[in-house]
DNA sequence: GTCTATATTCCGATAGAC
DNA sequence: GTCTATCGGAATATAGAC
């Protein structure tokens, strides 16, 4: 695994979630990383490539943090913070989460990166739909209805307040997911 | 007011809404029109004027919405209904809304552009934020905690929800908006 | 006042140099 | 295996025709 490919996924994700898919190209990457934009097609032939693996840098990533969680025996509620704290610290570094910022553009991405885009989604919707359902069992958290309808609800919450966060004037993101985790207590 | 500028920004708006800001060109509103793309250019110098007078169109739009149900006497509920109904009509025709649109290319947007939207989001929650003020004083609603916080919550449910319908598999958003209701009955 | 021919820049991508 | 010179085309935008 070249150390080049993993700057490129690096800087191509953190392009994503600031400037969107379709806004960056790879002369924003190559110019990062002294070299002519050709350069980073040797490493991903074509776009859609390199969206597509950035996607799933990200499954991957995700699925080692639940992994970490459950050896640590993370009980329901730390793990839901922990899933929260990510999205903190992705709003003060003034970035969006990657599904925040490819959703909108679905309709515009290659058809691997849409179907890898989906199974990620899917990924975090199970996980998050199994953790608010033990959780409640346990009588850690307290919610009304269907769990996936809520842990739908939860995602959103999470994935547009970040998008919020940059238009509306005045809002304290931590406060706010604070709220959020407030209101999942017994 | 000419009529081909109308449709100009009509099409512009659709393509927003399904493209995304940064993905749509001036070729594919002219194509539309029988025209060369230059001749949009006439109407609107740059894109960045297209943009800022499509946020502007749609803060008047709602804002005659509002007069509109006022002038109706709709109740805080009935206001509230019809608010979500514009979604789950967006979400049929597979758009999203202009906040969940714009929102995420926020930064690559052109100053006035960022201006105006963030004017218009100011508008949307401050209105939504009072009726839910209002409906909680009248007991037509019920929800903990502040009403601000809890209008960006349920505007980032919409926003957000109507990007999810795209990518997650099975997602029933006329359902999931009933549930977001039925949860602010007392 | 309305639109077209044309310029310019930048994009993603290929062929080939080292 | 790694990167550069270069292409074809599409993007936004200007100057000027009707």
């Amino acid at each position: 695994m070249s150390l080049t490919r993993e700057k490129i996924i690096e800087l191509g994700e953190s392009f994503i979630l600031t400037k969107g898919y379709n806004a960056f190209s790879y002369q924003d990457i190559s110019r990062e990383l002294g070299m002519k934009n050709a350069a980073i097609h040797y490493y991903f032939p074509s776009k859609a490539n390199l969206g597509t693996s950035i996607v799933r840098t990200n499954i991957q990533r995700f699925e080692e943090m639940v992994e970490n969680m459950e050896t640590r025996g993370f009980s329901e509620w730390q793990q839901l913070e922990s899933f929260v704290k990510v999205y903190i610290k992705s709003n003060r570094e003034g970035k969006l989460c990657l599904l925040g910022s490819l959703g909108p553009d679905f309709a515009t991405l290659h058809e691997n990166t849409q179907k890898e885009l989906k199974k990620m989604t899917d990924i975090i919707l199970n996980w998050l739909t199994g953790l608010l359902s033990a959780g409640r069992n346990n009588t850690v958290f307290s919610f009304h209805g269907d769990a996936h309808h809520y842990a739908v609800r939860f995602l959103s919450d999470l994935v547009a307040s970040l998008q919020l966060s940059r238009v509306v004037s005045s809002m304290d993101y931590k406060a706010y997911c604070n709220t959020l985790l407030e209101g999942l207590k017994p």
